[in-house]
DNA sequence: ATGTACCGTTGATCCACGTCAACCACGAAA
DNA sequence: TTTCGTGGTTGACGTGGATCAACGGTACAT
């Protein structure tokens, strides 16, 4: 039998040092102490239904978040319509990065389904950066990971074909549900072929299509957004021997 | 008639209090007496010869680079060959933050041309960005724009056609020559058509194409890595009218 | 001058992916 | 249950840019 958990003020707050997330989010690599005081660090929760903006481009930059609960999309739109998404995010990695440069963010982050933040007052974690040894250091690390991040999907826009785009986008993803203690083989894309597409620089019927082609050859198996990886090895040699040249 | 500056140990250290790129560096913002603080930060120049590496990947991570004089470029090799440049950095701009997050750097880092970089040691940026006030927010600020700038690239690769990419290269190298003080319609390139098609996705040959369609439609005049925009409106015109669409 | 190596230009052809269009699957609402 | 809307699949066809190939210009060494 489980015990009752009792709810009171003190246990809905937020803390880094409560959270099972720690060792995917900003408190990686802190000691106990400094994670003790991150506590101060978030203000508060914030929940997003599905569909939501947590931010819009122009919105001035304040906080920035770390999701705890959920998934997001990170997109820019251009003045003709087309939308380019920039990111997907899951459970324990950082959103509004891209604010702090102009004070005022340059992307929408919109939920892709219903989601729950930390709010992390970027006043706050400047000053508390200044105190906290490994914390500056974490902070750090998390936007060169993002930068490190963005080279990879530039290289993969610039020089990958789209069967290549495909396979390196589910093994990130298998990768990621992994190191988040899921199954590396069986997962759920909360994002449609188009998102899926646009963020791949392609069209989502050419996303369709190379799932089906994937599927006909074994090396996965597609049913609406559920994915199962049958062959990984296969996908992984896909990435590096691409089309066989001279 | 111009006076003498006696050579000296002291006139031959590097000294941000006394660069002229102080407007573009990361000191931009921050005040006299924080800037004068800053001279402890670099500890040394150092000269990199035409198309050799300042850093490779793989190498360990522990200075970050500001460049004083010259150009660069960073690219990513993939295990089968190919090459992805994943940007084109000038006088003033910020090398190395990539390696932040692994301590290893990620991409390499080759001069365009002779050219000479201040080196920043990591642990003591760390060490003064918790004293000097705006020399955290700057960095951070310098590390934010690096996110921003490489979602545009993002967005350039996943959604624009060869033509409205060179458009939108060009105005990007216009403006950031003007902002050094250079004229922002006539300059000289330093990269190849292949190293300029590596960072837009495109074959040299789609790139010389394109610069050749926009000097006869009279966009700009093209000599080699000699570039003149003559009507760089037309040009704009390009990125926010693509094809016509129905 | 003369060779040589690299870089850039241009043309002819090909093909991966975009476009257009029809249809199907699933879930929500009636 | 039917209807409706959104998202996904599949086919037929067109095209933008890759590929292959030949040639020209420039810089630098001899």
């Amino acid at each position: 039998m489980k015990a009752t958990v009792p709810i009171t003020v003190a246990s809905l707050k937020v803390a880094c040092s409560q959270c099972n997330l720690v060792e995917l989010c900003l408190p990686f690599g802190m000691s106990e102490s400094e994670i003790d005081r991150l506590d101060e660090l978030v203000g508060a929760r914030r929940k997003i239904k599905r569909q939501q903006h947590l931010y819009r481009a122009g919105d001035p930059f304040e906080a920035i978040y770390a999701i705890r609960a959920g998934s997001f999309k990170t997109d820019v739109l251009l003045e003709d319509g087309r939308e380019q998404v920039t990111g997907f995010q899951m459970t324990g990695e950082m959103l509004g990065l891209d604010g702090i440069s102009t004070e005022a963010h340059s992307c929408n982050a919109i939920a892709l389904e219903d989601s729950e933040v930390c709010v992390i007052a970027y006043s706050k974690l400047e000053e508390l950066s200044r105190v906290v040894e490994g914390l500056q250091l974490q902070f750090h690390k998390v936007m060169s990971r993002e930068i490190v991040r963005d080279h990879g999907v530039m290289t993969l826009l610039g020089s990958m074909r789209a069967e290549e785009r495909l396979a390196a986008f589910l093994l990130n993803m298998s990768q990621r549900f992994t190191a988040r203690g899921f199954s590396p083989a069986e997962f759920h894309l909360r994002m449609t072929r188009e998102e899926i597409g646009s963020y791949l620089g392609l069209k989502l019927e050419t996303v369709s299509r190379a799932f089906s082609k994937f599927q006909d050859e074994g090396l996965i198996a597609v049913q609406q957004k559920h994915i199962r990886i049958l062959d990984i090895v296969g996908l992984k040699r896909l990435i590096q021997h691409p089309t066989p040249r001279p």
